[in-house]
DNA sequence: CGGGACTTGGA
DNA sequence: CCAAGTCCC
């Protein structure tokens, strides 16, 4: 007998549930399928994609099966070629996919064969997490410390199976070039170097986070994880998105050097907790995607502006924290959390563009591009989502970028052109002396764009707008 | 320079 | 009461 395990976005060995299971009970064979569906994966997300996919199949010695199409055209055929009478998988929870795993499973029980969904990729299920009358949360510090912190503790992660190969006699499977993952992106060059995109590759930034000396990584993680010059964010969010660790491995790592109490943890934790509570709302609000989950916000007045929505994703503001960020993610298909916030802010307060505008943008931009966590993200920023972000809360660029970047270490490994700014005018330039300016050799308007809004006005005009809105949320 | 104002869900 | 913030006095 065989089993099949369709790799989706558990792309691990270790602590697979699901994989576990198939290779406890026979041998078992190995498939990947590009699926073709309305939300297609971003260009970084892509380039990830097809390195993590030639990692997997080199862990396989070869085995992995490779497809692109439709899954429910797809497996039952391939299962009827590999004998395969089972097919294993790990639960999702994007609404095309939770579709399309039904459907399979109802489509191969009437072949007499059959398909297991098994949790792997949380810590708990969104139907572990509820209120006292069984509804779900939308506020993130009860979800997390009442719901989570109360239920069932993570368990241990699995070790990898021992697996044993079943034969593959199939010739219609694609080379992995054939995926057409790496076509038409500048995101293959040289931003693969900074990662190394694999399971064991997870595994070492895991490892270096949490077995960090001084004060780096998890050490000073309460503090340091605000500032982007800084090593103390786990940078684990492209391997969490792909599944290359698991959220239990992440979790449990992070703690062996550490008290179960100490805060370091305790907030690196929470870290996950987000994730969590992002899969939560995904999976009770399915349109998380394109829906606000205040239906107030259905008919806000956003802005219509190309110019500044170009601007914005070009880096090139003339606000310096906000320009470094988004040339970061532009150069290097991530953005440090913390000014994944201020830009954010930016482009739906003070240009009052539609967060979809960032959405889409983070989707194409980011190697972790994760359905959960980008919506939710974006859907607090603009203050539309279910957490009671308050509405006037707008990030000041400059105040930002000068609290977190004191040094402005980070600013201008981004920001060239204002490399010898004193830090004193480094995040507001335009109020530079002319004197100053000229020993930095910025010319506002040349070298440096002017700012594209006025920060006073334009967050007054968000507030106004905001203030608007229809007090009820249905 | 510190406190209070701005909002809203949840225990 | 508390929450990834800012402004004004």
């Amino acid at each position: 007998m065989t089993i099949l395990h369709w790799f989706r976005d558990d792309l691990r060995l270790g602590d697979n549930p699901a994989l576990n299971h198939a290779s406890q009970l026979a041998k078992t064979a190995y498939v990947y399928i590009l699926e073709e569906e309305a939300s297609s994966l971003g260009g970084a997300a892509q380039v990830w994609l097809h390195h993590s996919l030639s990692a997997l199949n080199q862990q396989l010695q070869g085995n992995l099966l490779l497809y692109k199409g439709k899954a429910s055209d797809i497996l039952p055929e391939l299962m009827e070629t590999l004998n395969a009478e089972r097919l294993t998988m790990t639960r999702r929870y994007h609404l095309a996919g939770v579709k399309t795993d039904a459907e399979i499973t109802e489509t191969l029980s009437g072949l007499g064969k059959s398909a297991s969904v098994i949790s792997g990729n949380l810590l708990w299920e969104p139907e572990e997490i509820a209120k006292q009358d069984g509804t779900p949360y939308k506020v993130f510090t009860p979800f997390y410390r009442r719901g989570c912190l109360n239920a069932q503790p993570p368990r241990l992660p699995l070790p990898a199976p021992e697996l044993d190969h079943a034969a593959i006699g199939v010739n219609n499977a694609l080379p992995l070039e054939e995926l057409g993952l790496l076509d038409g992106s500048h995101w293959q060059t040289e931003i693969t170097n900074d990662w190394e995109i694999s399971e064991q590759g997870g595994h070492s930034r895991l490892e270096a986070f949490s077995n960090a000396s001084g004060s780096d990584g998890i050490n000073d993680y309460v503090d340091g994880r605000n500032f982007p010059a800084k090593t103390n964010v786990s940078r684990l969010s492209p391997y969490l998105r792909f599944g290359q660790i698991s959220a239990h491995q992440a979790w449990h790592e992070a703690g062996k050097n550490k008290r179960p109490d100490d805060r370091q943890l305790d907030i690196f934790r929470s870290e996950l907790g987000w994730r969590e509570f992002s899969y939560s709302l995904l999976h009770f609000n399915p349109d998380m995607k394109t829906d606000p989950l205040q239906t107030r916000f259905a008919s806000f007045g956003w802005a219509e502006n190309p110019e500044h929505l170009k601007k914005w994703q070009r880096g090139q503001t003339g606000y310096p924290i906000v320009d470094a960020a988004m040339r970061e993610l532009y150069q290097t298909g991530y953005m440090h959390n913390r000014v994944r916030m201020i830009v954010g802010s930016f482009l739906v307060k003070n240009l009052l563009l539609h967060w979809h505008h960032g959405e889409a943008w983070f989707w194409d931009c980011l190697f972790d591009a994760d359905r959960a966590n980008n919506s939710a993200g974006w859907q607090w920023i603009a203050g539309c989502g279910a957490d009671a972000a308050p509405y006037f809360r707008v990030f000041n660029p400059v105040t930002q970028g000068q609290k977190f970047d004191p040094d402005g270490r980070y600013t201008r490994a981004y920001v060239p052109e204002l490399q010898d700014m004193p830090n004193k005018y480094l995040f507001n330039p335009w109020d530079a002396p002319k004197d100053v300016l000229a020993r930095a050799r910025v010319q506002l308007g040349k070298s440096y764009p002017f700012p594209i809004v006025d920060l006073k006005a334009s967050r007054q005009r968000a507030l106004d707008a905001f203030a608007d809105l229809p007090k009820s949320k249905i």
